[in-house]
DNA sequence: TCGCTCAGTTAACACTGTCAACATACCGAT
DNA sequence: ATCGGTATGTTGACAGTGTTAACTGAGCGA
């Protein structure tokens, strides 16, 4: 009889995992449908499944968003660790990982607004921590610290972070917004002040 | 008669107009319910108002809430200006700019998590511009160039102009959603780097 | 085999944004 | 002063949403 086996694809969700195939239509449909938000309802039915099943899985249509947003942070963290691999030096590495982020978010928009609007909900820092500690935060971390000069205090380092993070994260929202145009050599210029850091201010 | 006179408060918002009320509700409502979104039917209802009473003073809801992030931005300059008013230095008062964006972001988080929210919707920067030429944007950008070394490029303009509202946007934002804590030492610390330029970079 | 629990279903509720049709207060022209 | 037109409201309905309650059925251990 095979009980798990064959999976057949269609139906029989039931011992499948609905919850990654919902993460990963949720995804989907905000590659495809480039602007505006998401809902629950919508999700489920391109999931092949009824509105309520969701609720076995998340408790409420903002758990759903929050593990969205969680696996939007891991495709980031994605691009940016293949961006910093393309570059031999430090700082150039580093820079590499602002440009990323900002890419990204040009890449893809619903799903980085979706990230932006439901931060709140997922990731939230730990006490004594100054960024999340997904693999997006330490990746930036680790960077700062092997780039700062070996008597910066830790307040500098967490003040370098916090800029670091701010700017581009700041930028690429403002860019998304139509606030700031969308000319690469403009985005380029501000991203590269990304790890100037006056340590000594 | 006295036609417009008396207003008596309730009824006959005829001719009181309905869509400065509107907005005004709306802020309110904002201040009040300091989580989460808004709704239409929402300030229509708070307004005393029938909810498709506000299709004849808006197109749709995202025209509302476009209204509303308008009024933000100029309570938001508002705050700046009398913020840089207390400073006699230029570069202390440009701090206390930047200062008073992140204060104004945590102390109306509602409003500015909408103003983030719609801001594609209203103020996208025109033509060659480089940011919105709104109240609060002009400031910004009247205060860099007064800043900057005479010789300084446009571009160099356009650059720490950019950077540094991208610095206190992000900030705000960040600490906003949690990612950063809310201490008050640490923002001004990050904040303090708004304006230190390298122009020659 | 019985019964329990997990994972899904349908039906309903309150709520939302939006549209069409209807009502009314104002205002200028007659 | 009256009359028609237009701006400004109203009610009623429709589709769609998030969420809950009650039901169904598969799989599995005692």
């Amino acid at each position: 009889m095979e009980k798990t086996a064959t999976r057949s694809k269609k139906q029989a969700y039931h011992h499948g995992d609905l919850r990654s195939a919902l993460i990963a239509t949720g995804l989907k449909l905000l590659e495809t449908k480039a602007g505006g938000a998401i809902g629950l309802r919508e999700v489920a039915r391109e999931t092949g499944v009824s509105a309520t099943a969701v609720y076995r899985h998340f408790p409420d249509k903002d758990a759903l968003m929050a593990a969205l947003v969680d696996a939007g942070f891991e495709k980031l963290a994605d691009a940016q660790e293949a961006a910093a691999a393309q570059h031999r030096k430090r700082d150039a590495s580093f820079r590499a990982i602002g440009q990323a982020y900002v890419h990204f978010a040009l890449a893809h928009p619903a799903l980085f607004r979706l990230m932006t609007s439901y931060m709140h909900l997922s990731g939230r820092c730990a006490e004594g921590e100054v960024v999340g500690d997904d693999r997006a935060g330490r990746l930036l971390k680790d960077n700062i610290a092997a780039l700062l000069p070996p008597d910066a205090s830790d307040r500098d380092r967490e003040v370098a972070t916090i800029q670091s993070l701010a700017l581009v994260h700041g930028l690429a929202q403002l860019v998304l917004a139509g606030r700031v145009p969308n000319e690469a050599a403009l985005i380029d210029a501000v991203v590269d002040k990304f790890g100037n850091w006056d340590v000594k201010s």
